[in-house]
DNA sequence: GCCGTTTTCGGCCCGACTGTTTTCAGTCG
């Protein structure tokens, strides 16, 4: 038995106890599953479970059982009482405990088969605190459903936040209008479009979010806060509050949950009340105008968004001891840019000349595919030799902007690169990467990886987890032998900000950190606008505590080469 | 069931929207 199943039983647990209104312990399995959920090894790894948080003896008593005889008396019997298909029938919305175990005991109903039979034979709606609304609620969502993927692409969610905070905006009814919730956090992939505004006529406002012609289904909607499905199926919230709620508001809005109720104990703890319209003492307002304040007056340093998960920024924000986060203004350069050349779309110039002038860069890497790589359109010697004439030429004409003669080259099984270290020596940055044979023995994977980053022309290894978000599984190595080896050959692993790679990710990168690895953060861009996928990068590098000195691309260009 | 600069019992985040509702439960953020 694996984590997530054993999560997803405990959720099921604290599911059962709902329906029988027992207080506190669902919250408790809550937790316990989400503890495991976040754990970045196998359960029957760990000896001592109840040393984990929020798992106590009883909780580690019941994984015990579950991973040594599969199975777990106390949740068979509470399975027992309501015999249903929770996962299947949680994922309806509006259907919860209470609802699923009114109709387990009313209509029988233990799967979303049933519940849709029933709902085409009308019985819901007689059913007692259910009506003809819900009825029509199950059956719409169960015959749409169908494929809908339930997350997307943070770069989604960004680029639609912004467009819908546009088309609100131009009522000239927002003051202000800011992308929140795991957005904000730039979390690597998105649930839904959480967006907050302030406004003085909220509800002429709601009015014209729900009548965006965007707006699919209007889910719901109040003068505070209301939700709508797009027609590309995503759902977008928006609060709107006062302005002088602003920063209380977007300290809510953003979350994460668990940092939220991390947050709200502590502001009990100090005899305060914290909601998302204030920080209050006895209903008066102490702080709510900015989330600076709000930190401050819970006597915490400010907690930059990327961090708030609960997972130790509370604590250090207490001990004034945060990370001073990499930002954007550090990054002086790209190192991982294909043109023309190979599989790029745009002339070097172009892209020499977004990186200088728009995103106030000092240099790019030109990373073209060199030898190989069929697919990818990789450049022979002549091609890079007419390529290095083109960089010369325009390097001439710039002050303070250097193009980089790199290459991107592959990896073989063995650990060898695609060429030969000879034919290397002309480029002055080589970014190796895995482009095939993914599913190498976890060790043969690991020799591969330490091949690469032992080979002297090596300068970097590229997307180091080759993982697709939604798409391929990351390769299998042994992290700690690979970070080892990063430090010893003093070689960064690539933070690749491509939007469906993230490679390293967060976690990753986090843990990586914790050895002493550096990172280079690269868009790996193939046209210019890939080349602000550099913000997500940028998230990825500030989700893991990254600082200024972590990240090889925030240096000067005589410093890197 | 878990947890502890109010340490081993007593508390556990707080509020909006819907409709099942006319004073509130359930679900969701
Ligand atoms: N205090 C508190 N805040 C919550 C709760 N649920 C959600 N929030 C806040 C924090 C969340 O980041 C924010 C938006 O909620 P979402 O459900 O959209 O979650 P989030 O955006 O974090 O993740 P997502 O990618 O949408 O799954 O609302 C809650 O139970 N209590
Ligand atoms: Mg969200
Ligand atoms: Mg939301
Ligand atoms: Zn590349």
């Amino acid at each position: 038995m694996n984590n997530a199943e054993v999560a997803g039983i405990l959720n099921n647990i604290a599911i059962l106890l709902e329906m029988q209104d027992v207080p506190f312990k669902p919250v408790a399995y809550r937790r316990a599953a989400l503890t495991i959920t976040s754990l970045d090894t196998d359960l029957s790894k760990i000896k001592d479970l109840d040393s984990l948080p929020n798992i106590g003896i009883h909780i580690a008593k019941k994984i015990n059982e579950l991973l040594t005889t599969g199975k777990l008396d106390y949740y068979e019997k509470l399975k027992k009482k309501v015999p249903v298909n929770i996962e299947e029938l949680i994922t309806v919305p509006g259907m919860g405990p209470k609802t699923i175990l009114k109709l387990y005991k009313e209509l029988k109903i233990k799967n979303k088969k049933d519940l849709e039979e029933a709902a085409l034979k009308q019985k819901i709606r007689n059913i007692k605190g259910l009506g003809a609304v819900m009825e029509q609620k199950i059956l719409s969502h169960i015959q749409l459903e169908k494929k809908e993927e339930k997350r997307t692409f943070l770069i989604e969610g960004l680029d639609t936040s912004d467009e819908i905070i546009t088309t609100l905006k131009k009522s000239n009814l927002v003051e202000t209008g800011i992308a929140a919730g795991s957005i904000r956090r730039m979390k690597e992939t998105i649930g839904d479009i959480d967006i907050l505004c302030t406004s003085k006529k909220p509800k002429e406002l709601m009015d014209v979010f729900t009548k965006m012609s965007v707006v699919k289904e209007v889910i719901s909607k109040g003068e505070t806060k209301s939700s709508i499905r797009t027609n590309k199926g995503l759902q977008v919230d928006v609060r709107v509050v006062k302005q002088s709620e602003f920063g209380s508001a977007l300290q809510y809005f953003t979350g994460s949950k668990e940092h939220n109720v991390e947050v709200r104990k502590i502001a009990i703890s100090k005899g305060f009340k914290l909601s998302e319209y204030g920080l209050f003492k006895n209903d008066k307002l102490i702080a709510g105008k900015t989330e600076d304040e709000v930190y401050k007056a819970l006597g915490m340093d400010y907690i930059p968004p990327e961090l708030r998960e609960n997972t130790g920024e509370i604590d250090l924000a207490i001990r004034h001891a945060l990370p001073i986060l990499v930002e954007q203004s550090d990054i002086r350069g790209d190192l991982h840019v294909h043109s023309k050349f190979s599989d790029g779309l745009t002339s070097i110039e172009e892209i020499a000349n977004y990186c200088k002038d728009v995103l106030k860069y000092e240099y790019i890497g030109l990373c073209d595919h060199f030898g190989g790589l069929k697919i990818a359109n990789a450049m022979n010697e002549k091609d890079a030799a007419k390529r290095l004439k083109e960089i010369n030429d325009l390097n001439s004409t710039y002050s303070g902007f250097k193009i980089i003669n790199g290459a991107e080259v592959d990896i073989k099984p063995d650990g060898k690169l695609g060429v030969n270290n000879n034919a290397l020596s002309k480029f002055d940055f080589v970014t190796a990467s895995v482009h095939s044979s993914f599913n190498l023995s976890i060790d043969d994977m690991t020799n591969r990886l330490i091949n690469a980053l032992k080979n002297e022309k090596v300068s970097l290894l590229g997307h180091p987890t080759c993982r697709e978000i939604f798409g391929r599984k990351p390769i299998l190595f042994n992290e700690d032998k690979v970070f080892e080896a990063a430090v010893k050959y003093n070689k960064p692993l690539e933070i690749n900000a491509f939007f469906n790679r993230m490679d390293l990710n967060d976690m990753m990168t986090s843990r990586a950190k914790k050895r002493g690895v550096t990172f280079c953060i690269d868009t790996d861009s193939h046209a210019i606008k890939h080349l602000d996928y550099i913000r997500l990068g940028l998230g990825i590098a500030r989700r893991a505590g990254l600082t200024k000195k972590d990240i090889l691309n925030t240096k000067e260009v005589s410093k890197i080469l």
